[in-house]
RNA sequence: GGCGCCAUAGCCAAGUGGUAAGGCAGAGGUCUGCAACACCUUCAUCAUCGGUUCAAAUCCGAUUGGCGCCUCCA
């Protein structure tokens, strides 16, 4: 298995710390808004690093993390003339509900910053003994000169930044290249207490500090979207790696953005689009497909149409599955008929399985593994008629399931009971339609659709779906 | 100014040295009372220029265009 590690800027064999086990930590969400698609990327895209690394048999730790107190939240919480914790209590319960929408695994833990303050202050004073770290007024700070590799992730030297420094100086800093630790407490803000003061921890320090205390001093992977390279993740490795003295993760990865219109979305330009605004006319499920069809390096457009068009194709692996699943409840055949077996369709289907797993364990190829599926679906909805045996059907129904599972992306059409009513109204009409009245018959259909119930008259009967 | 990424059919998108996967949309056909589904057929030489090679979308160089990071940001 390749994995394209950001550390060292190319495809490397994964090979994990301890043998049978990864240990992930995925950056989570500062919580003072509904999850927009652009923050919906990297959710689904490490859902899916994980699900195919547990389909590997590997036992995954994942953890990520909520960012509940920040600028933005107080913010926020002051527009609102409410406390920050409901804030932030209330948008973690909505990213959960959105995070479940999209099929991903919940997290081993969700940290939560401001359950984690005394973990930071401890590293923090280490950072000071070690003489990484010194305080000023009440602020601390990290020294990145002290801290010789810096850069090593973003591919930069001091000298570079310090020339493309475009914030003002602060003159409490010895470098302006220098990250705060610790911030004092502003009137009508939150803080904590602390060896400096009153305060709250900079924003890096949480994510160093939840890894090392729920995976380790080492762990295998570290994800987040590509603008956390530099300088978040970089001020991580800064931080972890001078208190203990190990390597702190031994892959990184990074997704790109989802644009609108070729350029970043985001909450500050505010051309974005939130996961639920989405939800309301596609649904999560279509997210998910839309996302993983495109490889998650690179750049993702997102438009109304691009959406539309991975609908339909969803829709297309969800017709066949549940065509082969009406076939199979009047299939006779226990055992392969005469044309199946000239078929080898233990063959034939490993081709498949082949070919997704090739493209899965090359830095997740998402979309290739997908044109795997669809080739698949293919296969299926051209060698099977009402005369296909139990284990033919079988067969594939569950090789579907298998990958579309790992994949996260739901291979059934979501039905609702069958419900005496539609059942009335499909005997009327297959009556009306004996009595060649395609008048009455194509008024009950249209009534269903309007119902949202889609009529099909295939050769093995009628069926119905929700639209 | 520094660092990095990208350019494949109407649209989306794989492919990184051996002669272009897959999907959406479109066209023609089969099936069907009609429709839908499905199936069959059809639809590109890979931004431009130059180079390396027996062989390049794939490597090198240049040009043009686009994007990201360097500042909160997935």
């Amino acid at each position: 298995m390749k994995i394209y590690n950001t550390l060292t800027n190319k495809k490397e064999a994964f090979e994990s710390i301890e043998e049978g086990k990864v240990k992930m930590y995925v950056c989570g969400p500062t919580v003072y808004n509904y999850i927009h698609i652009g923050n919906a990327r990297p959710l689904i895209v490490f859902d899916t690093v994980r699900k195919y690394l547990e389909y590997k048999n590997y036992e995954v730790t994942f953890v990520s993390n909520f960012t509940d107190i920040d600028d933005k939240i107080i913010k926020k919480a002051n527009e609102e003339g409410v406390d920050y914790r409901e804030i932030s209590s209330k948008y973690m319960k909505e990213f959960l509900i959105d995070s479940e929408g999209l099929n991903v695994k919940p997290a081993t833990i969700y940290p939560k910053a401001t359950e984690e303050i005394d973990g930071m202050i401890k590293v923090i004073e280490q950072l000071i003994e070690k003489g990484y770290a010194y305080e000023v007024n009440g602020s601390v700070y990290f020294e990145t000169k002290k801290f010789k590799p810096y850069g090593k992730l973003s591919n930069k030297n001091q000298e570079d930044l310090e020339a493309g420094a475009r914030i003002a100086v602060d003159t409490e800093k010895r470098n302006p290249m220098d990250f705060v630790l610790w911030k004092p407490k502003k009137e009508g803000e939150p803080a904590w207490k602390s060896p400096w003061g009153e305060g709250r921890p900079g924003w890096h320090i949480e994510c160093s500090v939840m890894a090392k205390k729920y995976l380790g001093d080492s762990i295998d992977i570290h994800a987040g979207g590509e603008d956390l390279v530099f300088p978040h993740h970089e001020n991580e490795i800064a931080q972890s790696e001078a208190v203990n003295d190990k390597q702190f993760s031994k892959y990184w990865m990074h997704n790109r953005f989802v644009n609108v219109d070729n350029k970043k979305m985001s909450k500050s330009l505010g051309n974005f689009f939130t996961v639920r605004e989405i939800v309301d006319e596609f649904s999560y499920d279509v997210i998910r497909f839309f996302m993983l069809n495109v490889h998650y390096r690179s750049p993702i457009n997102f438009s109304r149409d691009l959406i539309q068009a991975a609908a339909n194709g969803l829709e297309r692996i969800q017709t066949s599955r549940d065509n082969l699943e009406h076939l199979l409840k009047n299939a006779q055949q226990d055992d392969y008929n005469e044309k199946e077996s000239m078929l080898n369709e233990e063959k034939e289907l490993e081709k498949y399985k082949t070919k997704f797993e090739t493209a899965m364990e090359d830095d997740f190829n998402t979309a290739d593994a997908i044109s795997a599926i669809f080739e698949l679906v293919k296969f299926a909805n051209k060698n099977t008629d009402s005369d296909s045996s139990n284990k033919f059907i079988e067969d594939i129904i569950i090789l579907i399931d298998e990958l579309c599972g790992i994949l996260g992306i739901v291979s059934k059409k979501k039905k609702i009971l069958l419900d005496e009513e539609i059942n009335d109204l499909i005997e009327k009409r297959q009556q009306a339609r004996k009595d060649r009245d395609f008048a009455l018959a194509d008024k009950i259909r249209d009534d269903l659709k309007d119902k949202g119930i889609i009529l099909e008259d295939t050769r093995e009967g009628v069926r119905w779906h929700r639209g």
